[in-house]
DNA sequence: ACTTGACCTTCCAGTGGTGGGAACCCCCAT
DNA sequence: ATGGGGGTTCCCACCACTGGAAGGTCAAGT
């Protein structure tokens, strides 16, 4: 498989590919000609990183993910651990952003928006 | 004032304040040894930004939003615009976040988590 | 006068995870 | 032989800083 086959079917761009590589993520093999060839545990590789990165783990949490899904022996509390500490960061996240949403949503409510210059949105930057 | 009292007193890194001078957000005179000077108003201007930071505003919607702000004959629509689009970035990214969020939540649940290898969110993430 | 230490300055590099694009190689069909 | 659509490496840009090195300046203490 060539890079663009395995990047339509594992759903990840070709450049990021190149990239998951460049830092180990995955070692795919080299045709004569210098194309990387992908086999079909590259492919999985992809596709599961895919599937890791969209639930927004960095790749460091990836690369130890994807290390505890080839080990047959690992322990599911380790997977779960990462996944824990990885969901509190979300929730943190989801916390800060919904406060600068309560605050923005009163500011955009109390601003007339109109042609006159009043507006509390820059009274609140102001101070 | 020199950089790092008008740092503490807008509540903004050092760092920081020579970082919006490179971009031009402000434009602190120099003493004759080379030190920023900071006016008053390059204070507020400062504390002014650290806000609409804090509320995740872009530097761009910042550089924007401190124009208005000097702008005495601003219209405020024009200000409620802004931060009406930047509310709906913020509202979306809550949203991935959420799905984000609950996928993990379940997954996190349904794991044992003990030194059993078996784990749904390997699993899940294996496809 | 000298030293110390806390400031200040500029400049350069790095962050994370791509995306864009240049310059070049390879392969196949016409 | 030519064109087009693959592939390759390499470097730059993004965003908004942050860290650190190397060196100038200032005020206080000895």
């Amino acid at each position: 498989m060539n890079i663009s086959d395995v990047a339509k079917r594992a759903g990840v761009p070709a450049k990021t590919i190149r990239y998951y590589e460049e830092i180990g993520l995955i070692k795919p093999l080299r045709d004569g000609n210098g194309y990387r060839a992908f086999r079909d545990s590259d492919m999985h590789k992809l596709a599961f990183l895919g599937r890791a990165r969209a639930l927004g783990f960095t790749i460091e949490n990836c690369r130890a993910l994807l290390a505890l899904w080839e080990d047959k022996s690992r322990a599911s509390a380790d997977v779960r651990t990462i996944a824990k500490d990885h969901l509190k960061q979300i929730e943190a996240k989801i916390a800060d952003l919904s406060a600068m949403r309560d605050t923005l949503s009163d500011l955009v409510r109390t601003c007339a928006g109109d042609k006159r210059p009043d507006c509390p949105i820059l009274s609140s930057l102001g101070g």
